[in-house]
DNA sequence: GATCTATGTAGAT
DNA sequence: TCTACCTAGATCG
Protein backbone atom coordinates (compact mmCIF):
# COMPACT_ATOMS: atom_id res chain seq x y z
CA UNK A 1 0.00 0.00 0.00
CA UNK A 2 2.86 2.42 0.53
CA UNK A 3 4.19 1.53 -2.90
CA UNK A 4 1.01 2.26 -4.11
CA UNK A 5 0.64 5.54 -2.14
CA UNK A 6 3.74 6.99 -3.72
CA UNK A 7 3.02 6.31 -6.77
CA UNK A 8 -0.70 7.48 -6.62
CA UNK A 9 0.99 10.33 -5.13
CA UNK A 10 3.32 11.29 -8.24
CA UNK A 11 0.94 10.01 -10.83
CA UNK A 12 -2.16 12.09 -9.32
CA UNK A 13 -1.16 14.30 -6.83
CA UNK A 14 -1.56 18.24 -7.38
CA UNK A 15 -3.92 18.14 -9.89
CA UNK A 16 -7.63 17.71 -10.48
CA UNK A 17 -8.24 14.22 -11.17
CA UNK A 18 -11.99 12.74 -12.59
CA UNK A 19 -13.16 10.62 -10.19
CA UNK A 20 -15.82 7.71 -11.31
CA UNK A 21 -16.98 4.25 -10.55
CA UNK A 22 -18.06 2.41 -13.46
CA UNK A 23 -19.60 -0.58 -12.00
CA UNK A 24 -21.73 1.74 -9.55
CA UNK A 25 -20.63 0.61 -6.37
CA UNK A 26 -18.87 3.65 -5.28
CA UNK A 27 -21.01 6.41 -7.81
CA UNK A 28 -22.16 8.38 -4.56
CA UNK A 29 -19.24 8.25 -3.49
CA UNK A 30 -16.97 9.20 -6.78
CA UNK A 31 -19.41 11.73 -7.05
CA UNK A 32 -18.05 13.71 -3.84
CA UNK A 33 -14.36 13.75 -4.99
CA UNK A 34 -14.82 14.09 -8.97
CA UNK A 35 -12.88 17.00 -10.49
CA UNK A 36 -11.34 18.02 -7.51
CA UNK A 37 -7.33 18.47 -6.73
CA UNK A 38 -6.02 15.69 -4.99
CA UNK A 39 -4.28 16.78 -2.33
CA UNK A 40 -2.39 13.86 -1.16
CA UNK A 41 -1.54 9.97 -1.75
CA UNK A 42 -0.41 7.83 1.71
CA UNK A 43 -1.10 4.70 3.86
CA UNK A 44 -1.27 4.16 7.20
CA UNK A 45 -0.79 0.03 7.26
CA UNK A 46 -3.10 -1.70 4.83
CA UNK A 47 -5.11 1.02 4.47
CA UNK A 48 -4.59 3.73 1.38
CA UNK A 49 -5.70 7.53 1.49
CA UNK A 50 -6.35 9.34 -1.04
CA UNK A 51 -6.82 13.20 0.37
CA UNK A 52 -8.83 15.69 -1.61
CA UNK A 53 -9.57 17.76 1.70
CA UNK A 54 -10.91 17.43 5.53
CA UNK A 55 -13.99 16.81 4.22
CA UNK A 56 -13.37 14.13 1.50
CA UNK A 57 -10.63 11.52 1.99
CA UNK A 58 -11.16 8.28 -0.35
CA UNK A 59 -10.24 5.43 2.08
CA UNK A 60 -8.78 2.19 0.15
CA UNK A 61 -8.56 -1.11 1.71
CA UNK A 62 -7.78 -3.97 -1.01
CA UNK A 63 -8.45 -6.68 1.27
CA UNK A 64 -7.66 -10.01 -0.78
CA UNK A 65 -8.48 -9.53 -3.83
CA UNK A 66 -7.85 -5.56 -4.38
CA UNK A 67 -6.21 -4.48 -7.34
CA UNK A 68 -5.46 -1.08 -8.60
CA UNK A 69 -3.89 -1.10 -12.28
CA UNK A 70 -2.19 2.34 -13.53
CA UNK A 71 -1.72 3.06 -17.22
CA UNK A 72 -0.99 6.06 -19.58
CA UNK A 73 -3.80 7.90 -20.80
CA UNK A 74 -5.48 7.64 -23.16
CA UNK A 75 -8.20 6.02 -20.70
CA UNK A 76 -9.78 3.00 -22.63
CA UNK A 77 -13.53 1.09 -22.04
CA UNK A 78 -13.46 -0.62 -18.38
CA UNK A 79 -13.41 -3.62 -18.31
CA UNK A 80 -14.85 -6.25 -15.63
CA UNK A 81 -16.34 -4.69 -12.57
CA UNK A 82 -14.30 -1.07 -12.23
CA UNK A 83 -15.15 0.09 -8.49
CA UNK A 84 -13.18 3.24 -8.78
CA UNK A 85 -11.47 5.31 -12.29
CA UNK A 86 -9.32 7.81 -11.60
CA UNK A 87 -7.90 10.26 -14.39
CA UNK A 88 -5.06 12.72 -14.02
CA UNK A 89 -3.01 14.41 -16.48
CA UNK A 90 -1.00 12.14 -17.79
CA UNK A 91 -2.33 8.94 -16.51
CA UNK A 92 -5.20 6.71 -15.03
CA UNK A 93 -6.04 4.00 -12.73
CA UNK A 94 -8.57 1.80 -12.12
CA UNK A 95 -9.54 0.30 -8.91
CA UNK A 96 -11.07 -3.74 -8.66
CA UNK A 97 -12.31 -6.12 -5.49
CA UNK A 98 -11.60 -3.80 -2.70
CA UNK A 99 -12.61 -4.87 0.74
CA UNK A 100 -13.10 -1.19 0.95
CA UNK A 101 -13.69 1.81 -1.28
CA UNK A 102 -15.23 4.70 0.52
CA UNK A 103 -15.68 9.01 1.48
CA UNK A 104 -14.31 9.70 4.73
CA UNK A 105 -13.56 12.86 7.10
CA UNK A 106 -10.51 14.23 8.02
CA UNK A 107 -11.95 12.89 11.39
CA UNK A 108 -13.04 9.57 10.13
CA UNK A 109 -9.54 8.75 9.22
CA UNK A 110 -8.65 9.52 12.89
CA UNK A 111 -10.61 7.38 14.45
CA UNK A 112 -9.42 4.45 11.88
CA UNK A 113 -5.77 5.20 12.19
CA UNK A 114 -6.35 5.18 16.29
CA UNK A 115 -7.22 1.11 16.28
CA UNK A 116 -4.11 0.74 14.34
CA UNK A 117 -0.55 -0.47 15.81
CA UNK A 118 2.34 1.49 14.61
CA UNK A 119 3.53 0.84 11.15
CA UNK A 120 6.55 -0.28 10.61
CA UNK A 121 7.08 1.97 7.69
CA UNK A 122 6.20 5.25 8.86
CA UNK A 123 8.64 7.65 10.73
CA UNK A 124 6.06 8.00 13.28
CA UNK A 125 6.11 4.59 14.15
CA UNK A 126 6.26 3.82 18.39
CA UNK A 127 7.50 0.14 18.37
CA UNK A 128 7.11 0.25 22.09
CA UNK A 129 3.42 0.38 21.86
CA UNK A 130 3.55 -3.11 20.28
CA UNK A 131 6.30 -4.51 22.43
CA UNK A 132 3.59 -3.78 24.86
CA UNK A 133 1.28 -5.85 23.58
CA UNK A 134 3.06 -8.55 22.50
CA UNK A 135 4.75 -8.68 25.79
CA UNK A 136 1.86 -9.13 27.76
CA UNK A 137 -0.02 -11.67 25.75
CA UNK A 138 -0.62 -15.23 25.95
CA UNK A 139 -1.14 -15.28 22.09
CA UNK A 140 1.00 -16.93 19.41
CA UNK A 141 3.48 -14.75 18.00
CA UNK A 142 2.41 -15.51 13.92
CA UNK A 143 -1.30 -14.93 15.69
CA UNK A 144 0.05 -11.25 16.97
CA UNK A 145 2.36 -10.27 13.98
CA UNK A 146 -1.12 -10.67 11.93
CA UNK A 147 -3.44 -8.82 14.95
CA UNK A 148 -3.60 -5.15 12.44
CA UNK A 149 -3.72 -3.41 16.29
CA UNK A 150 -1.01 -4.73 17.71
CA UNK A 151 1.50 -3.65 14.16
CA UNK A 152 0.09 -2.15 11.10
CA UNK A 153 0.99 -3.74 7.67
CA UNK A 154 2.19 -7.04 8.35
CA UNK A 155 0.46 -9.90 6.77
CA UNK A 156 0.16 -14.00 5.91
CA UNK A 157 3.56 -13.34 3.61
CA UNK A 158 6.21 -11.18 6.28
CA UNK A 159 4.64 -13.04 9.17
CA UNK A 160 5.87 -16.23 8.05
CA UNK A 161 8.71 -15.41 6.68
CA UNK A 162 10.43 -12.50 9.45
CA UNK A 163 9.42 -15.75 11.75
CA UNK A 164 11.74 -17.75 9.93
CA UNK A 165 14.56 -15.74 9.36
CA UNK A 166 14.82 -15.47 12.97
CA UNK A 167 14.43 -18.92 14.30
CA UNK A 168 11.44 -18.37 15.78
CA UNK A 169 8.64 -20.64 16.10
CA UNK A 170 5.22 -19.25 15.54
CA UNK A 171 3.25 -20.89 18.20
CA UNK A 172 5.60 -19.19 20.67
CA UNK A 173 3.36 -17.14 22.76
CA UNK A 174 3.99 -13.11 22.80
CA UNK A 175 4.97 -13.44 26.36
CA UNK A 176 7.79 -15.67 25.92
CA UNK A 177 9.50 -13.36 23.61
CA UNK A 178 12.95 -11.82 24.89
CA UNK A 179 12.70 -7.79 24.52
CA UNK A 180 16.18 -8.55 22.17
CA UNK A 181 14.17 -11.09 20.53
CA UNK A 182 10.95 -8.47 19.58
CA UNK A 183 13.82 -5.47 18.64
CA UNK A 184 15.82 -7.52 16.67
CA UNK A 185 12.02 -8.48 14.79
CA UNK A 186 10.85 -5.24 14.46
CA UNK A 187 13.91 -3.51 12.83
CA UNK A 188 14.22 -6.58 10.43
CA UNK A 189 10.32 -5.68 9.52
CA UNK A 190 11.51 -2.02 8.48
CA UNK A 191 14.32 -3.21 6.82
CA UNK A 192 12.22 -5.81 4.68
CA UNK A 193 9.26 -3.84 4.29
CA UNK A 194 11.07 -0.92 2.54
CA UNK A 195 12.83 -2.88 0.65
CA UNK A 196 9.22 -4.31 -0.56
CA UNK A 197 7.96 -0.43 -0.94
CA UNK A 198 11.41 -0.05 -3.13
CA UNK A 199 10.39 -3.00 -5.27
CA UNK A 200 6.71 -3.05 -5.67
CA UNK A 201 6.92 -6.69 -4.50
CA UNK A 202 7.83 -8.99 -1.42
CA UNK A 203 10.95 -10.51 -1.37
CA UNK A 204 12.69 -11.33 2.17
CA UNK A 205 15.36 -14.23 0.69
CA UNK A 206 18.79 -13.03 1.58
CA UNK A 207 21.54 -12.69 -1.09
CA UNK A 208 23.52 -15.74 0.52
CA UNK A 209 20.81 -18.39 0.07
CA UNK A 210 18.95 -16.99 -3.01
CA UNK A 211 21.06 -19.86 -4.90
CA UNK A 212 20.75 -23.59 -6.34
CA UNK A 213 16.95 -23.89 -7.85
CA UNK A 214 17.38 -21.00 -10.13
CA UNK A 215 19.02 -21.53 -13.81
CA UNK A 216 21.99 -20.25 -14.28
CA UNK A 217 22.30 -16.34 -15.54
CA UNK A 218 19.01 -15.94 -14.35
CA UNK A 219 18.35 -11.98 -13.34
CA UNK A 220 18.52 -11.64 -9.24
CA UNK A 221 14.95 -10.46 -9.25
CA UNK A 222 13.66 -13.93 -10.82
CA UNK A 223 15.08 -15.19 -7.66
CA UNK A 224 13.19 -17.21 -4.81
CA UNK A 225 11.40 -14.63 -3.31
CA UNK A 226 10.02 -16.46 0.06
CA UNK A 227 12.01 -19.00 2.43
CA UNK A 228 9.10 -20.88 4.25
CA UNK A 229 5.76 -18.84 2.55
CA UNK A 230 3.29 -21.09 0.16
CA UNK A 231 6.57 -23.85 0.56
CA UNK A 232 4.61 -26.47 2.51
CA UNK A 233 5.96 -29.71 2.23
CA UNK A 234 8.99 -28.09 -0.02
CA UNK A 235 12.37 -28.74 1.52
CA UNK A 236 13.50 -25.52 3.98
CA UNK A 237 16.17 -23.57 1.70
CA UNK A 238 18.67 -23.80 4.60
CA UNK A 239 18.35 -27.29 6.40
CA UNK A 240 15.86 -29.02 3.61
CA UNK A 241 13.38 -30.26 6.78
CA UNK A 242 10.16 -30.43 4.37
CA UNK A 243 8.02 -27.06 5.51
CA UNK A 244 5.39 -27.37 7.65
CA UNK A 245 2.13 -26.25 7.06
CA UNK A 246 -1.33 -25.54 9.22
CA UNK A 247 -3.73 -22.40 9.86
CA UNK A 248 -3.02 -20.08 12.45
CA UNK A 249 -5.28 -16.38 12.67
CA UNK A 250 -7.65 -17.80 10.16
CA UNK A 251 -4.69 -18.01 7.41
CA UNK A 252 -2.73 -20.48 5.84
CA UNK A 253 0.42 -20.44 8.31
CA UNK A 254 4.16 -21.63 7.08
CA UNK A 255 7.89 -22.75 8.91
CA UNK A 256 10.34 -24.93 9.32
CA UNK A 257 10.05 -26.70 12.46
CA UNK A 258 13.89 -27.70 12.64
CA UNK A 259 14.98 -23.92 12.04
CA UNK A 260 12.20 -22.26 14.03
CA UNK A 261 11.80 -24.32 17.21
CA UNK A 262 9.22 -23.53 19.89
C1' DG B 1 -16.58 -24.38 -17.79
C1' DA B 2 -16.02 -25.74 -13.00
C1' DT B 3 -13.21 -25.49 -9.14
C1' DC B 4 -9.61 -23.89 -6.22
C1' DT B 5 -6.83 -20.39 -4.25
C1' DA B 6 -5.17 -15.78 -2.60
C1' DT B 7 -0.23 -10.54 0.38
C1' DG B 8 -7.71 -9.50 4.43
C1' DT B 9 -11.33 -8.04 7.60
C1' DA B 10 -15.94 -7.58 9.86
C1' DG B 11 -19.65 -9.52 11.96
C1' DA B 12 -22.16 -13.50 13.63
C1' DT B 13 -21.81 -17.50 16.55
C1' DT C 1 -13.96 -19.95 14.94
C1' DC C 2 -16.90 -19.63 11.04
C1' DT C 3 -18.80 -17.20 7.07
C1' DA C 4 -19.47 -13.62 3.75
C1' DC C 5 -17.53 -10.44 0.94
C1' DC C 6 -16.02 -10.46 -4.15
C1' DT C 7 -12.29 -10.68 -8.20
C1' DA C 8 -9.12 -12.95 -11.24
C1' DG C 9 -5.59 -16.19 -12.30
C1' DA C 10 -4.21 -21.00 -12.05
C1' DT C 11 -5.53 -25.64 -12.33
C1' DC C 12 -8.48 -29.47 -13.38
C1' DG C 13 -11.26 -32.22 -16.53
Amino acid sequence: MHWLARLHQRRFAGAAVQVSSPQGRFAAGAELVDGRRLVKADAHGKHLFHRYGPDAVVHVHLGLYGKFEVHKLPVTEPRGAVRMRLVGATHWTDLRGATVCEVLTDADVDVLVARLGPDPLRRDADPERAWARVAKSRVAVGALLMDQSVLAGVGNVYRAEVLFRHGIGPHRRGQDLDRAEWDVLWLDLVELMAVGVRRGCIVTVRAEHDHGDQPAGRQRSAGPRSYVYRRGGLPCRVCATAVRTETMAGRNLFWCSTCQPD
